[in-house]
DNA sequence: CCAAAAAAAAGAGCAGTGCTCTTGTTTTGT
DNA sequence: ACAAAACAAGAGCACTGCTCTTTTTTTTGG
């Protein structure tokens, strides 16, 4: 019943397409600060108020861009998982890190949109939660792989309530995967983001010259701490 | 000179400190984004434009903020660091890691000040470096001391261009540690960082529930990945 | 002590923002 | 053809950062 669209229709959906995309060129120069409705509106030759008819705020034309940022990245994992196809499983992991760098570093204010400091009051609605984790799942299917040929290194056991929640976790995925392993991966995906967050953020400035050779470095480490490579 | 002040120059700093007070109130209370020198003003019973006598530029007000946040958190790891005397290397690791991410959860907003996306146009100052710096000084510290008793286990060699880094890092904070511990320090302390901005922007809602002892273990991890435990 | 100079405060105003409400104008189903 | 729904436009409100100009206060030098 989506399939065929009435004039009408179709004309609101290319509207709502106009508005993001231009919302995205202007969060892409200027980042989400500086992102204002009434220069969207005045780009594309109408008046501020009718944007409204398309997007009821700021805040959700700023979640259509959150979206639409969350499954960029996520392509770019998938794509570089894709990529990596019959590689070693830690070369694998590495090419997705790699690919969730390239891509901050090429999108810093997207980056920044999904992966900083959230907005005052905001609070993350359902539609961003399935987009937002497919970076997450693409390094899943890794150690899924490593798993079933067996090439996952045992991990030791955390405490109790660690162990419960990554059950939990793996029960909500469907993700056949020891849970010692899913509770290590999850720590292992927030140090991932913390080491793009630093490089994006300017917080390596006058620390780390070498920046691709070190994160190269370091998402080795971080696939040897999630089982991938032997401990030595 | 600066120890005897004349009435003048006392009210000013009065009426500065009285600024950065409120300030800080509101920053605390809704956030940066909604931080306004009009608001502030009100509040302090002054016009609006008076207060660009002490500040001249909200971006002005928002550096001497962040680094206000960064002199807090500094200084919250350093308690931890010399309240942890005494105690084991990984022991003193932990506890200034776990000092940190209770300060972050404590101030959410004055955190993502300084971890969070950085405000669009803002290049850091040369003001910030200093207090910026001091975390990682406080981990560092626990690194000399191991190494100086012998308990900072060898690491594996880095690429070349990072040992590079290392080294300058190495003779610019005129620490004495290996290369290679100081270059898998460097990673290290972005990824702790990792850790808690996922806890504290929200990104392990639904993920991760038993919080303190996740990132007690990670913290743990984080302390064998520096050294300061064996592998294993 | 009192006038000149410096500093601070106040006021008005500009250009911009998000958002709402009211008034016309099209387009759509009946 | 017509009522209803959707859309566009305009005016306007309350707010923002910031810049001027004018007034008041404080310090300083003769």
């Amino acid at each position: 019943m989506s399939a065929i669209k009435g004039a009408r229709e179709r004309a609101r959906d290319e509207v709502t397409a106009a508005i993001k995309e231009e919302a995205g060129r202007q969060l892409a120069r200027e980042g989400a600060a500086k992102l204002s409705l009434r220069a969207v509106a005045r780009e594309l030759g109408m008046v501020s108020s009718a944007l409204y008819r398309y997007f009821p705020s700021r805040d959700d034309l700023l979640t259509a861009l959150i979206i639409d940022a969350y499954d960029a990245l996520g392509e770019a994992a998938e794509t570089a998982l894709a990529s990596a196809a019959g590689g070693a499983p830690a070369e694998r992991w590495t090419a997705v890190c790699g690919a969730v760098r390239r891509w901050a570093l090429a999108h810093p204010h997207e980056y920044a949109l999904i992966y900083g400091s959230p907005v005052p009051g905001y609070q993350a609605p359902q539609d961003t939660v399935g987009p937002a984790a497919r970076v997450g799942l693409a390094l899943i299917a890794v150690l899924r792989d490593a798993h079933r040929t067996g090439a996952l290194h045992p991990m030791a056991e955390p405490p109790a309530p660690v162990r419960e929640d990554a059950r939990r976790l793996a029960d909500e995925l469907g993700v056949d995967l020891p849970v010692p392993a899913l509770a290590g991966f999850t720590a292992t995906w927030a140090q991932l983001f913390g080491l793009v967050n630093f490089e994006v953020f300017g917080q390596f400035n006058h620390v780390v010259e070498a920046r691709e050779a070190f994160f190269d470095q370091a998402a080795t480490g971080l696939a040897r701490q999630v089982g991938l490579l032997p401990r030595e």
